[in-house]
DNA sequence: GAGCACTGC
């Protein structure tokens, strides 16, 4: 409603009050707002750059940070007439927490009520309308629309942003537009003129002999105007991306940062942990005013730093003594995490110890001061043992690029690498694609239920190994998602792509409808896709324990999480009828910290469980609960997760049975103690050790009646 | 005896 005033008051110097109660001079405001749009670099480039997309029908962008080329260039092309005929201009993020917070700046730079010309939608979060013309978004969401729009027709533009960060995400994405893109230019056929003549789309692919077809049929029926497609960049090398699009044409777009020193050690550290607090210090003592932000790989690091500058900070005298620290990892719950955004207090250097969240995911003003010892946590993928690990890497040039400039954002800073220049001139340019390190079944899937069968020679931008794509095909054959011929099965195949979760979950979904207890599938499902549930801080373990203990269940994890689940739901049901939905919030997250329980992975928990079961019902499945009957659900539970079954070894690990591995029962699991002949786990990540989590108790007998199909090929 | 970072009509 206030922003409606600031629309109508637009000419009149009055004050008017926003929701808050404050008053804000909208006359004021719009014209400093006018004001910062103009001073962005990419403002003199406007007509160039509108131009240039009108020339060419794929154009990459490279701009740097501070170039304002995600909030300005969707407005430029809604200015330059992308969205007449009610066309949508869609960007999409990497993350939500930016499609959310550059759609709210758009929305004011236009004067406009979010939701209304400028929206954005991001999973449980839409604020779009029919109005909406420029819609930010995740790119996640963007792949599950095509799933019922493969055509993309509502979008004249679409924008790639950070497409450097290459998630599996955006390679698929970038797959399937590129897809769109040639089915849409030939829907039209003689109908170009010489102005939407499909120019790299078509004609250039053609030259350069790369098969210049796509998986889309043609819909004679129907007539599309050719997609642009804009690919945003922070590389320094477009060339992938240019090369990808048949040589599409890649302009510069100059950011604004401040200027950050580098410096690098003489010699390759030994110890970097060591080296870390050495140059903490030697900050400290003797470079000016400004915080500190220090690259760790995780948790167990940042402790342990913590603790050390804690240490040695009393050794200093008196008067050096003012130095705070302050952690921030992603497991920290959140208002532990905002502490990074208090202000320093006055006199004191704030250090923050950070993993690679504050890369991308997280700013922190008032850093001058970068420490990056080069190294990162890394997810890979060994599709042969269908096993994840997580191990510590060197990072790309890409990531220490990115790194360093998080001193140079409000002045001048300084970022030690404890690594030579000799090391950094031996790394990777940019980090290798996620789609090259994680499993492929969710991919395929996708892919599949778009229409693509063969999905070993479709045209990613960079292809996965043979083998991974292998391994996940056979994963989804084994859970009935394919048929024999490879082809999507129906319904269940068809089904499972439908749902947002991972196929194995599901599938888990589809069979419990069979076995009559989809409630609690749907409860166990909703609870294993987010991170952690339990909190357990090191000083505080024993407590977290016996919290723990209040929902635990002799039967394994599965049913300790459904108990939670419930418990949560009983204490909101009741709160809900006497509070108002935001109070009812707050004791929740009372209740979980009582509790030991990571609020923001419930809340996530509850979301995912509110969105699932509206797809099954949906669907035309029955919601039933089996009651007391806890065997049924163990043996559902067998007949779901089968392929992650495993069986005791005489010296107290287990035989994971599909790939006959040797792997652990992770510490966290309630069954880490008990140790039951067979389990059935969801999760197997090599850190340490080869660990399984959530596990549960199942009959070895089960897994030959439940899944003969595998089972008995087995023996 | 232990948890990089993101994300999904």
């Amino acid at each position: 409603m206030a922003q409606g005033g600031l629309n109508n008051a637009s000419s009149e110097r009055r004050p008017i009050p926003n929701p808050n109660g404050k008053f804000v001079d909208s006359f004021a405001r719009r014209q400093r707002i006018a004001q910062h749009r103009k001073s962005l670099p990419i403002a003199s480039v406007e007509r160039r750059l509108m131009e240039e997309v009108r020339k060419n029908d794929t154009l990459i962008i490279v701009g740097e940070t501070g170039s304002g080329k995600t909030t300005q260039i969707p407005q430029f092309l809604f200015n330059a007439g992308f969205c007449r005929e009610g066309k949508t201009i869609g960007v999409t993020q990497p993350r939500r927490v930016a499609a959310v917070t550059v759609a709210k700046r758009v929305a004011e730079e236009c004067a406009v009520d979010l939701g209304q010309k400028v929206g954005y939608s991001i999973r449980f979060d839409d604020v779009t309308s029919g109005s909406t013309r420029i819609k930010y978004m995740t790119d996640g969401l963007l792949l599950r629309e095509a799933l019922l729009d493969p055509y993309l027709a509502r979008y004249s533009v679409i924008i790639v942003d950070e497409a450097h960060e290459r998630t599996v995400h955006t390679d698929v994405l970038l797959g399937l537009l590129k897809n769109v893109q040639i089915a849409r230019s030939k829907s039209i056929g003689c109908q170009n003129t010489e102005n939407n003549k499909p120019k790299n789309g078509m004609l250039l692919e053609k030259e350069n002999g790369i098969q210049n077809s796509s998986f889309l049929k043609h819909d004679r029926g129907r007539m599309f105007p050719p997609l642009k497609l804009i690919i945003m960049s922070a590389s320094l090398d477009a060339r992938v991306f240019s090369d990808y699009f048949g040589g599409a044409k890649a302009v510069h777009v100059q950011g604004r940062q401040f200027p950050v020193d580098i410096f690098y050690t003489h010699h390759p550290e030994p110890d970097y942990l060591d080296a870390t607090l050495i140059t903490v210090f030697q900050i400290h003592l003797e470079e000016g005013p400004g915080d500190v932000l220090v690259f760790l790989t995780g948790q167990e690091e940042i402790e342990s730093v913590e603790r050390l500058i804690k240490e040695r900070v009393q050794q200093l005298p008196e008067n050096s003594r003012k130095l705070v620290t302050v952690p921030i990892f992603s497991s920290l719950p959140s208002e532990q995490q905002m502490r990074v955004f208090a202000p320093t207090p006055a006199g004191y250097r704030k250090v923050i110890l950070a993993t690679n969240i504050a890369e991308t995911s997280v700013t922190i003003p008032g850093i001058k001061y970068v420490i990056d010892p080069g190294l990162v946590k890394a997810r890979s993928y060994d599709p042969k043992k269908g096993l994840e690990s997580l191990i510590i890497v060197p990072i790309s040039k890409a990531q220490a690029l990115q790194r360093s400039g998080r001193a140079g954002r409000e002045g001048p800073g300084k970022c030690f690498r404890l690594y030579p220049e000799s090391e950094f001139e031996k790394l990777e340019d940019s980090t290798k694609p996620e789609i090259k390190r994680c499993n492929l079944a969710n991919v395929i899937l996708q892919l599949k239920a778009l229409g693509v069968d063969d999905i070993i020679g479709f045209d990613f931008i960079e292809k996965p190994s043979r083998s991974a794509i292998i391994k996940s095909l056979e994963q989804l054959f084994l859970l009935g998602a394919l048929t024999d011929e490879c082809k999507l099965s129906d319904p269940v195949g068809r089904q499972m792509s439908r749902l947002p979760l991972d196929p194995i979950y599901s599938k888990a979904l589809i069979l419990a409808n069979e076995f009559k207890c989809l409630e609690e599938m749907l409860i166990t499902v909703s609870m294993l896709s987010v991170e952690s549930i339990f909190y357990a801080p090191r000083d505080k373990l024993d407590e977290a324990r016996a919290a723990m203990k209040c929902f635990s269940s002799p039967e394994g994890d599965h049913l300790t999480l459904i108990n939670v689940y419930r418990a949560s739901n009983e204490f909101m049901e009741k709160r809900n009828l006497s509070f108002g939905k935001e109070k009812a919030d707050k004791i929740l997250r009372k209740w979980c910290k009582e509790n030991f329980i990571n609020s923001r992975s419930l809340r996530h928990a509850r979301d995912i469980h509110s969105q699932i079961r509206r797809h099954v019902e949906q669907m035309g499945l029955h919601i039933a609960s089996c009651g007391d009957d806890v065997l049924l659900f163990r043996r559902c539970l067998a007949a779901s997760f089968f392929l992650n079954a495993a069986l005791k070894q005489p010296e107290g690990t287990y035989r994971a049975l599909a790939s006959g591995q040797a792997v652990q029962i992770h510490p966290s699991s309630l069954l880490f103690q008990t140790k039951p002949e067979c389990i059935i786990y969801n999760e197997l990540v090599q850190t340490n050790h080869k660990y399984i989590r959530n596990v549960s108790r199942i009959d070895y007998l089960w897994l030959t009646e439940l899944a003969p199909q595998f089972y008995s090929l087995q023996s």
